[in-house]
DNA sequence: CTGTAATCCTGCGAGC
DNA sequence: TGCTCGCAGGATTACA
């Protein structure tokens, strides 16, 4: 579900509302999530107060004092948010940390299961396993290196915006969003674009990204920000989810196609395959 | 090495 | 109503 603007929504929420604040109290569930966990979370994390949340791609860091570096990912439902204690506690709500100073908890809920927490002891083995991941920030893409990375592939441009790895944190919603924006069709092979469309599309991904996240990302189920509230860039779409709608620029109806095992969304005659 | 499928998990809407 | 099927913002693994 959440995707950068969604986990950048999250960092931004939380932030104000974590940091200098102190874990005091772990409240584990039964279920464990996407990788089991041997940490025992009160000995490693209670008492230690947030030195700073931040996000890269679509995974979200807290460090910690005088310590550890907790890595969090939403995966398809997480919601990360924090609540006041005496709020109802909403079903697969899997971890609750009790904070100081007021009476309210940080909660994670995950209702698919999909999302992760792990915890590293040194800031080194942190950055080692987001580096071996992913690539750059898309706020942060030297234009050569986008071209010589799709130049380098045959994979559909979907496919290749989904791959972490060239570029962190674009997922299925604005893929589809920055290919309709750069009017390129998502099947289209990588290394079939010009410099000129490779320059157009890594501009259309910062845009649409940056539109999101002012519009504190989109929820269209489950999502919500830090402190509770939903997205709306979702009204603000142009190809994801809208098949059978008419495109936006021509009124053409857009369609869906399964393209890397996504749904991908598109306007068959503004976006078309270069072949 | 490269690229696509299957997998993990729960819930929901569509269709019968 | 109630059942089954397919699909959902993601990452990882297993295989062609």
């Amino acid at each position: 579900m959440p995707e950068l603007p969604e986990v950048e929504t999250v960092v931004r929420d939380l932030r104000p509302l974590l940091v200098g604040r102190s874990f005091q109290t772990a409240n584990v569930g039964e279920l464990s999530l996407r990788r089991k966990w041997d940490v025992d979370w009160n000995e490693k994390l209670i008492g230690r107060s947030v030195v700073s949340i931040q996000r890269r791609g679509k995974w979200i860091t807290l460090h910690f004092n005088d310590g550890p570096w907790l890595l969090v990912h939403l995966g398809m439902t997480g919601q990360f948010t924090v609540n006041a204690a005496a709020e109802p506690l909403p079903d697969h709500t899997h971890l609750r940390f009790g904070l100081s100073g007021r009476a309210d908890e940080l909660r994670f809920r995950d209702v698919r299961r999909f999302g992760s927490f792990d915890l590293f002891t040194v800031r080194a083995q942190l950055e080692a396993f987001l580096d071996a991941r992913l690539g750059p920030e898309p706020f942060a893409v030297d234009p050569k290196y986008f071209q010589k990375k799709l130049s380098g592939t045959v994979r559909p441009l979907k496919a290749a915006l989904l791959d972490q790895s060239l570029i962190a944190g674009v997922g299925n919603i604005y893929a589809d969003e920055a290919l309709f924006a750069a009017q390129l069709h998502p099947s289209t092979r990588a290394n079939d674009l010009t410099a000129k469309q490779c320059e157009r599309l890594r501009m259309a991904v910062e845009t649409v990204l940056i539109k999101a996240i002012e519009g504190r990302g989109s929820t269209i189920r489950d999502y919500i920000g830090g402190s509770g509230l939903r997205g709306t860039f979702q009204n603000e779409f142009t190809a994801y989810g809208r098949t059978g709608e008419p495109c936006v620029r021509c009124e053409t109806p857009i369609e869906v196609l399964r393209i890397a095992g996504r749904s991908s969304h598109f306007c068959p005659k503004c976006q078309v395959a270069n072949e």
